[in-house]
DNA sequence: CGATGTGGTGTAAACGATTACACGATGCGC
DNA sequence: GCGCATCGTGTAATCGTTTACACCACATCG
């Protein structure tokens, strides 16, 4: 492959001249301009990104990693990442955690060996070593969608606690008492907000909150269905289930297709975080939507800005409620 | 960020023994190996891939160029190709084309640009300049799921002639005659192949292909909720809607939904593509299914072994054919 | 007319790794 | 004890860029 010494001695320029018109950074005479440009041409020569990244230490590539790629809220958060990126001129690179600390550190690691300029790390469970190390060693990071306590790391993420009480509202309208919410795990900070959101909805529209209600989930359809068994099963059994995200509604609304129950007839559903499909399920599923572009293309100028050496401010977006038809019908909607 | 001079001098040796010691390349005595091992450790030194590729010419990275990342069908390809690179030690770096040949184009060439050492590409339209280019420069590449005729470049993908077949075999069984097909573009290997299919399935079957029941689409769902609605306002509509992508079949659904029609009472969808929410609609989507995973794993040791230099045959894996209720009652099924 | 820019150019030194080559110290066979 | 292989090590070249610095030619100004 061609390199800028080729087409310095076709171009019959010395190798700073071919850099300065490839770059623009200085004053080329009009002449040696054209004869690099024709060079360049004709050898089709491609600077060499690895080259230059040596050379300037910056390779302006971000990482992302993100929590599940199978996840239709990280896929999208990705695509967002992605177009924001690349009207910036960055290029990015995908690491998917799996919702495995060992595997996001896999990622981290490589990243940090390809020397990407910034890192936006959507951070499974707690803190790990190799995070605390990353961030004191002043790589430029900033946390997405998922928060990590005790670090100084800019955050860019999505308040639901006002959807959250949006819909439990909604339910109780309904005329829905008995509400059940099956989490996301502890450890993350979302597991943690959306439960704690939950509970606080509750509390502030007089509706007691049933230990029994509470189911534990880790994020993954299977979870989701496990919880749902057990909730169905109780003597008493919720009158609504509210997933803490759309992989475990998804699991939910099996068992209680399998059940041979009907939404919102028996048992009303709702889930965290609102993907394409729910629309066409029949009954379309109520959800709280995240501004999913929004997060992703924010996330990205903060981290530019963070790699610029500027400092940056937490972003709160704000979910919102869609009411659809799983929970009942509202009031001149059917 | 520590650098091997940095090791070297903490561990008194010099950089070539750190080198040595990092890559098992050569002899090295205990005690030197044991002094550089505890200087990486206090330095926190990580290699700079950016230096190693730069001399060592390979950057142990691989391009995935997709066609449409919220394509679920994509996503699960590119988490396939992810995980066999991760087993193989390489990294990946994925291009979202969004079925824009000037967008695949701008990946291609960034790619290039960071000397991956080798490209899976699934080509968006036909041959641009640029991959006719790249393919006679010489760079390791392989087509995944579709094809680009007249390049010497092996392609792995799935075929689903035979599984279109038994599709309509399983469509004439319960008693349909009049079946539509909405086309992907008849650029795309994947468009023509599919169409073609279905036609010879139809003639084989001894049923009539009507020229109005070929609706031409272009893989994503607005397409395909326009042709079920011309499909369906028709004198003699079609009794089955067959999609040729799942995109496609999640808009044909929306518009036959949207007519108040049943399914399949009234109108019979199957698609190509199996996506996991097919199970979760009511009723479940008949679909033909592509062995993701595999090819994914499949074109990742395919491009392995052309990096290494070693031809590779293509691959041609089976699609198959998953019955489910979407086109009407098999008999024990129900 | 000499001093002082300034525009255009080239030379060579980085960047951080790998590695060809050279070299000294040992061990071994004879 | 000599020759020779082997082991362990260091020096320095190299990969393809960017860029500090030096330089020359020319214009401008006092």
């Amino acid at each position: 492959m061609a390199s800028v010494k080729d087409v310095a001695k076709l171009a019959g320029v010395s190798v700073a001249t071919v850099s300065r018109v490839l770059n623009d950074s200085a004053a080329v005479s009009p002449g040696a301009r054209a004869r690099v440009q024709a060079a360049v041409d004709e050898l089709g020569y491609r600077p060499n990104a690895v080259a230059r990244s040596l050379r300037t230490d910056a390779t302006r590539t971000i990482g992302l990693v993100i929590g599940d790629i199978l996840n239709p809220f990280f896929t999208e958060l990705a695509r967002a990442v992605e177009d924001e990126a690349r009207t910036l001129g960055l290029s990015v690179v995908i690491g998917n955690a799996d919702e495995r600390p060992e595997r996001q550190d896999h990622y981290v690691r490589t990243l940090l060996e390809q020397r990407v300029d910034g890192l936006l790390l959507c951070p499974t469970a707690e803190i790990t070593p190799l995070v605390r190390d990353t961030v004191a060693a002043g790589l430029p990071l900033v946390f997405l969608d998922r928060t990590l306590p005790g670090l100084e790391v800019p955050a860019v993420r999505a308040d639901g606690a006002a959807a959250v009480d949006a819909l439990v509202a909604h339910l109780k309208r309904l005329g829905h008492r008995r509400i059940a919410f099956v989490s996301g795990p502890a450890l993350l900070s979302t597991g943690r907000e959306r439960t704690d959101a939950f509970i606080s909805a509750l509390a502030r529209h007089g509706l007691e909150v049933r230990p029994e209600y509470l189911e534990a989930g880790d994020f993954q359809a299977a979870s989701g269905r496990a919880g749902a068994a057990r909730l169905l099963e109780l003597p008493e059994p919720p009158e609504v289930i509210f997933a803490g995200d759309n992989l475990m509604a998804l699991g939910a609304l099996d068992e209680i297709r399998a059940r041979g129950l009907r939404i919102p007839g028996d048992v009303g559903l709702a889930s965290y975080d609102d993907v394409p499909w729910f629309t066409h399920l029949d009954p379309p599923i109520t959800a709280i939507g995240q501004p999913v572009q929004d997060l992703g293309r924010r996330a990205v100028r903060a981290l530019a800005e963070r790699v610029a050496g500027r400092p940056v401010e937490p972003v709160v977006l704000q979910a919102r409620l869609l009411v659809r038809r799983s929970c009942g019908e509202t009031e001149g909607s059917g």
